[in-house]
RNA sequence: GCGCCCGUAGCUCAACUGGAUAGAGCACCCGCCUUCUAAGCGGGCGGUUGCAGGUUCGAGCCCUGCCGGGCGCGCCA
């Protein structure tokens, strides 16, 4: 069922027809002047543009003929020629009503059900998550969420990044600093036949703690010792041509750290339903190479293999794809295109979303362009949605590479502190047993993060700071929990006393801007997919809290009369759904009780 | 050097594809708990949207040029 806006629209698209007007003027939008009306259309002024008329006479004739209409409770036109409409009480009270039944409470579906892939995340073997990797995991998720909701197909791919050098550099420090398994990898290499209780025996001495120690003092010391890092490039070459005890120590490397990640991604509420990783393409490269060179594209240059991607008419000079290196390995732009043509094959999606750092545009530029030009994928069915850098302070980014930067569960822990000295400051939670309590604190600290994250537009860098973001006042992921949880109190009351909600009638203006509030949820849920912006579900999260608030604040529910107090009852409830349905796009929950 | 992004209130951020008086939160000031959770609600203070031009009925948004900041520019990923 469609909301308030698009009813509105097509009666008002109608009376532009019936003007002589083109109809897709007709559009109609919330009001920028609440105080004046509740939706406006400003398609008169674009209509006389176009026609060369005054926008005041044709917005006037459009007016005349909305004036009839149900649903308006009063039409004018205002200032150049907006016109503003006010709609009746009643036309607002089946609409919250409808919303208070309807399985997306208030949001609509798309019209066209597509395939899509969200791929985000971007963990690597051997390195425990830190806050460099908390952007591309909470909106990546959210957009997953958000488009999933309105009906499409969508996969969400955590892209894990478990091949190449950095591996040979894991294998060589892993077995110089532990001899049994480097015994039972030579065992391995050598074809003798080892039990496997014996490896993982072996093997399970490593837990992702070392890799996350070793890996940074390997990859230091690869820097400036160039016999070791000869070293890890033959390790390297010898994992990726399947050398029997190196690939089961890397299975193992796998292993360990997709267990560890998956449980740090899960607090966070962040839950793949894919792991590929680099490894799962690597046979695709030789086949897709050849296939690249049949078709043409590939060129020889400086020793390498690439694709020129430049095309008639752009602006900057693009860098070619480079394919195959001088040194004859595949570059990550290979694994990439490889990918492509793995999802081609398996779940051919209409759209495929890179929720990547703003800084790889480029790459993904002349990955797309290169896919496209394979013939892996349509002109505009890959797409990357970049987002900005997250700054400390100092304004400086956090470095998501190479040791000293703070690591994701310390983060959330400190969160979770922050947010257990809060709710005792408050007095919350007392009434709560020991695991609830944790449970509470929990999701408080995850909402705080997330909606500290999501509030801002994706694009543009933000500030972290825990200080703000746990201070729990304001417009914060905290409030919104609290919310939620006054009415879930509230709603228990009136269970407990049998008192039950009712038909939904809007009298009261705080009822009325509340009702309004929840039309407004389809408008930005839809901009939120077509944006690939979970902002705009923040927003409309907050603004839902805020009008509940003041309704809450401004009229009594469980003291009024008994038709008023089950109509309020029904908003309270409608309020609580389609908040706790926001809260769930935007990834994180609110607790019973606080 | 070439290219991309950004610059909005003291601070952190929005702004529905060019619309009315640019909005929130924090901070600061003033009110509101014998009644449903005050982590709340109401009110106030705070802006030449970096600068200068242009396009038009109308610009934070589009164009041009400056200033300032960030980032990216083939053999790491």
């Amino acid at each position: 069922m469609s909301d308030l806006k698009r009813g509105l629209s097509e009666v008002v698209a109608q009376a532009f027809a019936d003007a002589g007007l083109p109809p897709e003027l007709g559009r109609v939008t919330a009001s920028d002047r609440p105080d004046l009306a509740d939706f406006q259309s400003n398609g008169a002024l674009a209509a006389a543009k176009a026609a060369r008329r005054n926008p005041r006479e044709l917005a006037t004739q459009v007016a005349e003929r909305l004036a009839g209409d149900a649903r308006i409770a009063a039409v004018e036109v205002a200032g150049p020629g907006f016109i503003n409409l006010k709609v009746s009480d009643d036309a607002l009270s089946a609409r919250a009503q409808q919303i208070a039944t309807e399985p997306l409470a208030g949001a609509s579906a798309v019209e066209a059900v597509r395939r899509v892939i969200v791929d985000y995340g971007g963990p690597n073997v051997a390195k425990p998550m830190h806050v460099g990797h908390l952007r591309s995991s909470i909106i990546g998720e959210s957009i997953k969420r958000i488009y999933r909701f309105r009906g499409d197909n969508v996969v969400g791919d955590a892209h894990f990044g478990d091949w190449g050098f950095q591996m040979g550099l894991l294998i060589g420090a892993v077995t110089d600093e532990q001899p049994q398994i480097a015994a039972v990898v030579e065992a391995l290499n050598a074809g003798q036949s080892v039990d496997d209780e014996a490896v993982r025996a072996a093997m399970g001495a490593v837990d992702l703690a070392d890799l996350d120690r070793l890996y940074p003092a390997a990859a230091g010391r690869a820097k400036e010792d160039i016999e070791y890092r000869e070293r890890a490039r033959r390790l390297t070459a010898a994992l990726q041509a399947r050398t029997p005890g190196y690939h089961r120590l890397w299975l193992h490397f796998h292993d360990v750290t997709r267990v560890a990640l998956e449980r740090d991604f899960h607090a966070l509420g962040v839950d793949f339903d894919l792991w590929k990783g680099e490894s799962d393409v690597e046979d695709l490269i030789d086949p897709m190479v050849d296939d690249l060179a049949s078709k043409g594209l590939l060129v020889d240059d400086q020793g390498a293999r690439i694709i020129r991607v430049v095309r008639e008419g752009d602006k900057r000079e693009l860098p070619p794809l480079l394919v195959v290196s001088s040194e004859g390995s595949a570059m990550y732009g290979t694994t990439d295109l490889a990918t492509i043509l793995d999802r081609k094959t398996s779940f051919d999606p209409a759209l495929a979303i890179y929720c990547v750092d703003q800084r790889q545009a480029d790459h993904f530029e002349v990955v797309f362009r290169a896919a496209v030009m394979a013939g892996f994928a349509e002109e505009g069915g890959l797409e990357h949605v970049g987002f900005g850098t997250m700054n400390g302070a100092d304004g400086k980014p956090f470095k998501t590479r190479e040791g000293g930067v703070l690591k994701l569960n310390d983060l959330i822990e400190m969160a979770r502190t922050k947010a257990r000295e809060r709710l005792h400051e408050a007095g919350l939670g007392a009434e709560l047993d020991a695991a609830a309590f944790e449970d509470t604190a929990h999701k408080v600290a995850v909402a705080a993060l997330k909606f500290a994250d999501l509030q801002n537009f994706r694009g543009t860098s933000y500030v972290f700071d825990l200080d703000r973001f746990t201070s729990f006042e304001g417009k914060t992921g905290p409030y919104l929990l609290y919310q939620a949880v006054r009415v879930k109190s509230l709603l228990r009351r009136a269970a407990d006393e049998g008192v039950a909600a009712g038909p939904i009638r809007i009298i009261e203006p705080a009822e009325r801007e509340l009702a309004l509030t929840l039309d407004a949820f389809d408008a930005a849920v839809a901009e939120a997919y077509d944006k690939k912006a979970p902002n705009h579900v923040a927003e409309h999260a907050y603004r839902l809290a805020q009008s509940f608030s003041r309704f809450y604040a401004a009229c009594p529910i469980m003291g009024a009369e008994p038709d008023v107090r089950a109509s309020r009852l029904a908003l309270a409830q409608a309020m609580l759904r389609q908040l706790e349905q926001a809260l769930d796009l935007l990834g994180f929950s609110a607790p019973e009780r606080m």
